[in-house]
DNA sequence: TGCTTATATAAGCACATAGTTATATAATGA
DNA sequence: TCATTATATAACTATGTGCTTATATAAGCA
C-alpha cells in the first residue's frame, strides 16, 4: 500500500473535521497557496471569529500550520500531518475553489508579502 | 481524472456522515459483506435503536441499501451511489475490521440466509 | 507612547446530533 | 389467530457545534 493505514479514531476525527463545508474549503483553498484570516474572511463573506475559530480547529488536530508575517497570519497546509495523504484524496473531489482566489486578486485583496 | 468531480455539498455530507466512528465503522464493515441490524448491535455492543439510527441516515444519503431476507434486513453499499468512489478511497484508510466479522462467526452470532 | 490593524479568545445562544426508553410495524411459525 | 423475533420510529435528553458580540492580544507606525 502506498499510504500509512490510519487510526480510526484519527481517520474519523478528520472526516468529522472536513464535514463541515467552510473548513473542507479551507483545505481546498490552502491546498493551492497559503492564505491569511483576513483573506478567508473575504472569501467566505463571514466573521472574523467564525474564520479564526475553524482555523484554531484545523490547526489543534495538525491539519494546518501558521505563519506570521508582520501583521497577518498566513495559514498553510501541514505536509508532516498523519492525515496528509488522506486530505489529499479528500479534497481531490472538491471542485474547484481557483475562482475565489482569482476573485480576491481582482478585487485587489489578495494579502502578499515578502 | 479517473472520477467525476464531486459536488461541494455532497461532499461535505458524506464526510460529516463517515465523521462519526459507528457509522464509519459500518461502512468498512460492509464493505467486506452486506449485514444485518442484529449483527451490527453485537459488533458495537450497543442498542438496536442506535444502529437503526445510524444505517437510516446512511441510508437516506443513498450510501447503503437495504434488502430483507425473511426476518432479517441485510445492509450493503450502494454501488450505484454518486459519492460511491469518494467513499471507497476513504475507507482505504480505515483499519481493517475483519477481526469483527470473524468474532462474530466464532460466537455462532453470523446470520445467514439463502 | 498611543493609535490602528489583524487576529485570537471568551461567553452566550440557537440548533444539531447521538443516545435512551417506549412503542409500532412486519415477518414467521404454532 | 396469537406469540415471537427483527427492525423502525417517536419522544426525550444530554452533549456538541457554529455563529454572534464583546473583549484581549500583538504587530506596525506616527
Amino acid at each position: 500500500m502506498s499510504f500509512e493505514m490510519g487510526d480510526l479514531d484519527e481517520v474519523s476525527q478528520t472526516l468529522k473535521l472536513l464535514g463541515d463545508k467552510t473548513r473542507l474549503t479551507i483545505m481546498k483553498l490552502l491546498e493551492k497557496r497559503e492564505c491569511c484570516v483576513c483573506e478567508l474572511v473575504e472569501i467566505f463573506k463571514t466573521s472574523q471569529p467564525s474564520v479564526s475559530q475553524h482555523l484554531r480547529k484545523l490547526k489543534d488536530a495538525g491539519l494546518v500550520k501558521e505563519n506570521r508575517k508582520g501583521h497577518w497570519i498566513f495559514y498553510s497546509v501541514n505536509p508532516d500531518s498523519s492525515q496528509h495523504e488522506l486530505i489529499q484524496k479528500l479534497i481531490a473531489f472538491v471542485p474547484s475553489q481557483d475562482h475565489e482566489l482569482e476573485e480576491l486578486d481582482k478585487k485587489g485583496l489578495r494579502i502578499s508579502c515578502n
